[in-house]
DNA sequence: TAATTACCAAGTAAAATAGTCGGAAATAAT
DNA sequence: ATTATTTCCGACTATTTTACTTGGTAATTA
């Protein structure tokens, strides 16, 4: 699992769709495009990924997009990113039945630990969990939406 | 913050000073170099990250080497990566005042719950605690460890 | 003095990311 | 039927990042 911008956009056009669903029938990527300011051949691109990962169902023509497959309470952050990025190799002694120094694996051991506790940590959160936060809620009900200071903290870049 | 194999290089190296800081005063880049299978130079630049972070402190000269700044129980892991990864602006609202259309905000605001809870996350697992994690001790006890299937399981794959 | 190490700056090749382009197939509305 | 809209598909490209090199200097120890 690795985390990039194509991540992040995954997850957001995911949110919309979380979003958006219950209003329209289908969520057009051209009105996904416009509020994550991406453009429509890039997001093609993501959502073939989302699609082949049995995320989301493609309908096509007029009024036709995309519907998550699945309620958005079962969707995890990490099938997300999985399915949009693909894995790689990590610690260089994945064929090997063994490694030469003891100490390779030591370290390679350890970043196993770390990577599968991150791992659990967003395949335990949901699409519908960070949806259905109460702030967001209360901020959807206002509907015109203005961009807060909560913009200026931390952030999880994806490259 | 965001994820790549430099980051990676960066926890694994920081997880090797934790481990060999006991046993020697100081640990050379060329030791880790060689568990990690990675150049010196290479390390260097990352290291050169670290202490501006005010991670490591190093020693020159024969026998030098750098050494944990505080105890692996005070260092987190996003600290680590937080140090040899610049952080890139997410949101592209992040200057203006407000956004012209509330949906883009909707999404950024949700992405921005999502990336606090990841960092937060990370920020809790510290150095000290993977590194004593039972499993390992017991495997850096046998002193000669094996790659075993444990590293055929899920990865965080930074880049 | 010689060896060893960190420290520093600049440059580079390969890889990955992020994105474009040109179309084809399906569907709905006119 | 025709047209507009949308997904779908493959290939191609620019940019950025990664990973690494080179060539040195400074500090410290043996």
């Amino acid at each position: 699992m690795k985390l990039t911008t194509k991540g992040r956009y995954a997850v957001t056009a995911m949110m919309d769709l979380a979003l958006h669903q219950s209003e329209r029938e289908h969520v057009s990527l051209k009105s996904i495009a416009n509020h994550q300011e991406i453009s429509v051949a890039y997001l093609e691109q993501i959502f073939a990924k989302l699609k082949i990962g049995g995320l989301v169902n493609g309908i096509r023509g007029p009024n036709g997009g995309y519907r998550l497959s699945r309620p958005a309470e079962s969707i995890s952050i990490f099938e997300i990113i999985e399915a949009v990025d693909e894995p790689i190799d990590i610690t260089r002694c994945h064929g090997k039945k063994d490694c030469q120094d003891g100490e390779v694996c030591l370290t390679h051991e350890l970043w196993t630990d770390l990577s599968n506790q991150i791992s659990s940590f967003l395949d335990q959160l949901k699409l519908g969990d960070i949806v259905q936060s109460e702030r967001v809620q209360k901020v959807a009900a206002r509907q015109s939406m203005r961009c807060t200071e909560a913009q200026q903290t931390q952030h999880v870049s994806f490259t």
